[in-house]
RNA sequence: GCCAGCGUAGCUCAGUGGUAGAGCAGCGGUUUCGUAAACCGCAGGCCGGUGGUUCGAUCCCACUCGCUGGCUCCA
């Protein structure tokens, strides 16, 4: 096995990677042909990787489960010994197991150690529990295929994720934990709120329903008033362009299988899948004086990306979208500033929406690049200052920036714990040379401008995804499609309910009267199922003394008031983007 | 794209080799109600699609489309 280091001193993880061990053995006990290959620990449980081509279905998993806690009941120790590697070599090599003779090639160390408890021995750093009966209860959750040392021109192995706790309240208390994940699901949040559906006919591009594209049109006013403040200026750029132009930015050499293309007139078309080359061109319109530095050109232009079908999810990775996209092109004195500049808005947007887990990362030059290494350098370099001097702890990944330039990533995780990016910046180290892109210096010779690219919501369709999940569906009154819903006790109560109604949405709020023939309790009922910041409730008590009866969907009865106090309290709610 | 699982009414889900069911939603009535579900009735389906096996397929098989969980990828 080979395991990650790092978790040595828990003893938590110490037994889910005894587990892995327990699995292993199962596996082969009951599937002999099953090779092994790895098994690590990871977050909240193990996997153990198997070539068995077969595969395993999911009443093969309850069968492991019930062997292995034969294994654990057995309470065998779990021994470790040293041998030279010829010594293990031989040992996997007479049980024929390839992989592991493998990996014991790439290991540098003269002397590997091995674990064995009953008659399963596996290749292994350790620790380990002491017997199998210390193994605390697990649960074996899921089947999935994963390709060896996670390459796509490997084969495809087996993988079997299990868990295990040190005892059953907290493995049944991580159980419930990924069940009511599930019910957060912005998918399942979006088909209850009537906000968004997908259907066959379009995969990965979602039908925002009315609802929905409230929501989705005030994310986007929202950027564009802070594009106000923050100096940008939107543009609208062409969605077809000539395939010359990704063969000039870069991007047919690196992505022309992941773009719709089609033909037309003898000439190659292709649907824009980002907004980067039209800006470039845009820029070069004309001739530009420094002085008018930096340009931000802004741009919710809908964008498509032929995404591989098996990895569509949701909101989070579609085929059609749209960025709160930007590109600053500036001098090089100026790009600090910039990045410092962006780092607030990033700021100031995701203290908005109370998301306070954000990992950052800084993706680094890729193997395959365009531009100079020197500026590959300098912009990496800009990228971490930037970040560091806001503040943020930042994790690199190297080579896991663009093809043209390293990369600032603000990700986020969705309700079952899967990162996302939001917020990304990076610093182009080709485009502008390649599009030719010149600024008259202050000492009247040209220039080539540096060119950021940026966003802050990401997809508006990703952020929407992941603002539900975060929420739970109870967006802010600000966002919330329907703020108010005014709630006629009976028939005779209509008419004012309609007079309300009127006045709340002379104010520019949000709200709907249920006129249904409901008692009352059904009406709330509905309306907090739907989330509303809002009721309103009319009785006669209310007609008689002039007031509205105010509940919270998440405070509960707020008490009477008059109409006009209430219409004054939401309205600062949805100013101050509450 | 790869591995696996799943596709039955608008939604959530039962079900069987012999003409398909429930609850909710919808529609029609009755009821006119005080902070999370009133009552009665009606209607609703090429059982994802195509082909095959069979006297007969929603059910078994193959292919295909889509979704889900992972893996790879993510400008």
């Amino acid at each position: 096995m080979v395991c990650r280091s790092g978790h040595e001193n828990d003893p938590v993880e110490r037994m889910r990677h005894s587990a892995a061990h327990v699995m292993a053995d199962a596996v082969q006990q009951l599937f002999p042909t099953a090779k092994v290959t790895i098994g690590p620990v990871i977050e909240n449980g193990f996997y153990y990787d198997f070539d068995y081509p077969a595969g395993f279905t999911p009443d093969d998993l309850v069968i492991i489960e019930t062997r292995m806690r034969d294994i654990v009941a057995a309470d065998t120790p779990f021994e470790r010994r040293e041998v030279t590697k010829a010594e293990a070599a031989k040992l996997f090599r007479a049980k024929g197991e390839q992989y592991k003779l493998e990996i014991l090639d790439g290991i540098p160390d003269p002397v590997v150690s091995l674990y064995r408890h009953g008659q399963f021995t596996d290749l292994c750093k350790g620790p380990h529990v002491e017997r199998t009966g210390k193994i605390g209860p697990f649960k074996l959750l899921k089947v999935a295929g994963a390709y060896w040392r996670g390459d796509s021109k490997n084969k495809m192995l087996q993988r079997i994720y299990g868990t295990a706790f040190a005892s059953q309240a907290a493995l049944d208390q991580y159980l419930r934990r990924l069940e009511e994940a599930k019910e957060r699901d912005h998918r399942k949040i979006g088909q209850a709120l009537d906000l968004f559906s997908f259907h066959p006919i379009a995969p990965g591009a979602p039908f925002f329903h009315p609802k929905g594209t409230v929501v989705y049109n005030l994310l986007v006013e929202y950027i564009r008033d802070l594009y106000q403040s923050y100096g940008y200026t939107e543009v609208i750029t062409p969605l077809l362009y000539k395939t010359e132009l990704w063969k000039t930015s870069g991007h047919y050499e690196a992505f022309r299988e992941d773009m719709f293309l089609l033909r037309q007139e003898e000439e190659e078309y292709g649907l824009k899948p980002m907004n980067c080359p039209g800006h470039c061109y845009l820029f070069g319109q004309r001739k530009h004086s420094y002085r008018e530095l930096p340009v931000r050109f802004a741009d919710f232009g809908r964008l498509h990306r032929l995404e591989p079908s098996g990895t569509l999810l949701g909101l989070t990775r579609v085929r059609s979208m749209a960025q709160d996209d930007a590109h600053i092109f500036c001098t090089p004195e100026q790009v600090d500033a910039e990045l410092a500049q962006f780092i607030a808005m990033t700021r100031e947007v995701y203290a908005v929406f109370g998301f306070a887990n954000i990992e950052v990362t800084l993706q680094t030059r890729p193997e395959k690049f365009l531009g100079p290494l020197k500026l590959w350098e300098a912009a990496e370099a800009a990228l971490r200052r930037g970040v560091e001097q806001a503040g943020f702890t930042v994790t690199e990944l190297p080579g896991e920036g663009a093809f043209y330039g390293p990369k600032i990533g603000f990700d986020v995780r969705d309700v079952l714990d899967r990162s996302w990016t939001l917020a990304t910046v990076q610093i182009d180290c080709a485009m502008p040379d390649r599009f030719g892109l010149r600024y008259v210096a202050k000492d009247g010779r040209e220039a080539t401008p540096a060119m950021l690219h940026r966003v802050v919501l990401g997809s508006i369709e990703r952020f929407l995804g992941i603002l539900l999940e975060q929420t739970a569906g109870k967006l802010p009154v600000w966002l919330a499609p329907v703020q108010i819903m005014v709630l006629p006790m009976s028939d005779a109560l209509v008419p004012m309910g309609e007079a309300v109604l009127a006045s709340l949405r002379a104010t520019g709020l949000r709200a709907a009267v249920d006129a249904r023939n409901e008692k009352l309790g059904a009406k709330i009922r509905e309306a907090q199922l739907q989330k509303v910041p809002y009721m309103l409730i009319l009785g006669q008590k209310e007609l008689a003394g002039n007031v509205v009866a105010v509940r919270s969907g998440t405070a509960g009865d707020l008490g009477q008031m008059p109409l006009e106090g209430f219409i004054d309290r939401v309205t600062r709610e949805v100013r101050e983007r509450q």
